[in-house]
DNA sequence: ACCGGGATGGGA
DNA sequence: CCCATCCCGGTG
């Protein structure tokens, strides 16, 4: 008898830790059209990264690490890069990727993914989503969709359950960029244009 | 202990 | 536009 697998092979290699050795306003550009996938007991379920934000640390006001502010939370961004910094917005967990070297608090929040792996368990974790945009379109729905929790903080991004493959290529003629979401209280760091995303990709936030 | 705010999402 | 809902961080 055959059973139903929601694998593919060969597995999506993961990405080494020299990708995550670049300035954090590459990193958010290179992580565009990188696979994000998550492994549960429900299955395999990924997505391509498709908007991205750069949060710059010490130097911006906008980051939790602003003013080099180290509490329990914020402890991850302050090691290596390449470690999941996940945290609870309201009633939803974001997940960002570490950015910077040590002691250079730097991260990289995934605001937007296109659906590639286990769409039909994003579903039925997402019962609100109306349209196939809606599931994954927003840093605390994607979240929800792949099944990221805050079991994931401070993981490396380098193995399951959580990890990020090379995905696909994005020219540079497709990337977009503007002002961060929902920092309007970040006073001249609003205006920043830290925010990337794939031009035209339907599962942009906003 | 208490209290206020927030890198959101969903519904009116 | 409003608010659910909750963890974290600052304060006392």
């Amino acid at each position: 008898m055959t059973r139903r697998r929601n694998l593919v092979h060969p597995l999506p290699e993961p990405l080494d830790q020299s990708f995550y050795n670049q300035s954090t306003l590459q990193l958010a550009q290179s992580l565009l059209g990188k696979l994000l996938l998550k492994e549960t007991d429900e299955g395999i379920v990924a997505g391509f990264i498709v908007e991205t934000e750069a949060y710059m640390g010490p130097e911006d006001r906008a980051a939790h690490s602003f003013n080099n502010k180290r509490t329990k939370r914020t402890a991850i961004m302050f090691g290596e890069p390449g470690y999941a910094y996940t945290y609870v917005m309201h009633t939803h967990c974001l997940f960002n990727v570490v950015s910077g070297s040590v002691d250079d608090p730097k991260a990289v929040l995934i605001r937007g993914v296109e659906p590639y792996l286990g769409q039909s368990v994003m579903e039925k974790r997402r019962p609100k989503a109306r349209k196939l945009s809606q599931l994954t379109n927003g840093p605390g729905k994607l979240t929800k969709a792949l099944g990221i929790t805050m079991d994931d903080y401070g993981n490396k991004l380098d193995h399951p359950p959580l990890w990020i493959a090379p995905g696909r290529t994005v020219e540079d003629e497709q990337m977009n960029s503007g002002p961060r979401i929902g920092i309007d209280n970040s006073g001249e760091a609003r205006d920043y244009p830290w925010r990337f995303w794939v031009d035209g990709n339907a599962f942009i936030s906003k």
